[in-house]
DNA sequence: ACCTGAACACCGTTCAAGT
DNA sequence: ACCTGAACACCGTTCAAGT
């Protein structure tokens, strides 16, 4: 129905495939049946297309993640939970997640806003779980940096490659969260 | 001289304005006093060229890690040192950075040997902090995956701004890092 | 071996015009 | 309010030709 919408949805699915140079607004206003330049009235430039498309799938997986933490009992579980999903949204769309953790030189407020969300809802994670005494004391929001740092950097290097070179030692990203989480579980003893 | 060196020191300078989408072979070119097709001479195309231009900067600041890291005593200094090296890299030259550690469709075989080498050079430096005490035992592949994730991670997110720069919990890459390996030395003992 | 100029197919963006 | 077609300046890549 909405223009707008199908530009958003064709434009994703180009991103899926090819990557960014890839999303063309010809082809994109070519796949959603109106004319090449038909997406200027809907997004002021091509940059402003992408932000749309990185603000929905933030909004998405930011949802899924909140769904699934609710389903956990305990707060540590729930902490592991959430980080699995990242890290699995990162494998499986990897250019979404290179696209919206990118660097944006237009800001775009719906986007700030749901990374902002986000990051609160991994706070009150943190907090739960050090409250169930699974995570040492201190700074929540410090402690919060700490674990979606490796969540993010273990996702990043391996849906780029760079992690998962073979080899005995090798670990996948959910395997090193765990690995943080259960080392500053042992030091919150 | 050597202009297809012209042309990697061209390419990096358009990198770090701009970003990818800047490096234009028709810009390096005439900024290298060739033609727009010159560069077809020394590189297969624009992806060769980036390659080239994300291996040097891999390889450049490779060496400027481990000769930081000579200069240090304990084990645990550098380590700390080589992770904040890594970070301040990320933030000096985020362009780069995203570009050495971005999604590349065709493979770079000095690009991969690069970063084996990095990689060779961190498990070293976690081996020698499992030994001095630093670091818990176990495997110092997946030890080093860990510290490394967090670095990486940590600084790709500062240096897209993505890293809660304000509020009282505000941390920078370099503190979280050093909040991993004080957790890590006290699960150690 | 290295470089040039013309050419082709493409792309982002703007503009005048249409309903 | 939303869309179209033509147009402009650009870009990656190829090719024939030059030294």
């Amino acid at each position: 129905m909405g223009t707008r919408e199908d530009l958003i949805e064709v434009a994703t699915r180009l991103l899926d495939n090819g990557g960014v140079p890839a999303v063309t607004l010809r082809e994109v206003g070519r796949l959603a049946g109106v004319s090449h330049n038909a997406p200027y009235k809907h997004f002021a430039d091509k940059q402003a297309l992408l932000a749309a498309v990185a603000a929905r799938d933030l909004e998405r997986h930011s949802m899924l993640i909140q769904q699934a933490v609710r389903r956990k009992r305990s707060a540590k579980a729930a902490l592991s939970e959430a980080m699995g999903r990242y890290i699995a949204w990162a494998l499986e769309y990897p250019e979404r997640f290179r696209l919206v953790f990118g660097r944006w030189t237009t800001e775009s407020p719906e986007l700030t806003a749901a990374a902002e969300t986000a990051q609160a809802g991994l706070v009150g994670l943190v907090e739960a779980a050090q409250a169930s005494g699974a995570l040492p004391a201190g700074d929540p929001v410090r402690l919060a940096s700490l674990v979606r740092s490796v969540a993010h950097g273990a996702a990043d290097l391996a849906a780029t490659g760079h992690l998962s070179a073979t080899g005995k030692g090798h670990a996948g990203p959910e395997q090193l969260v765990d690995d943080l989480l259960t080392y500053l579980e042992t030091a919150a003893t």
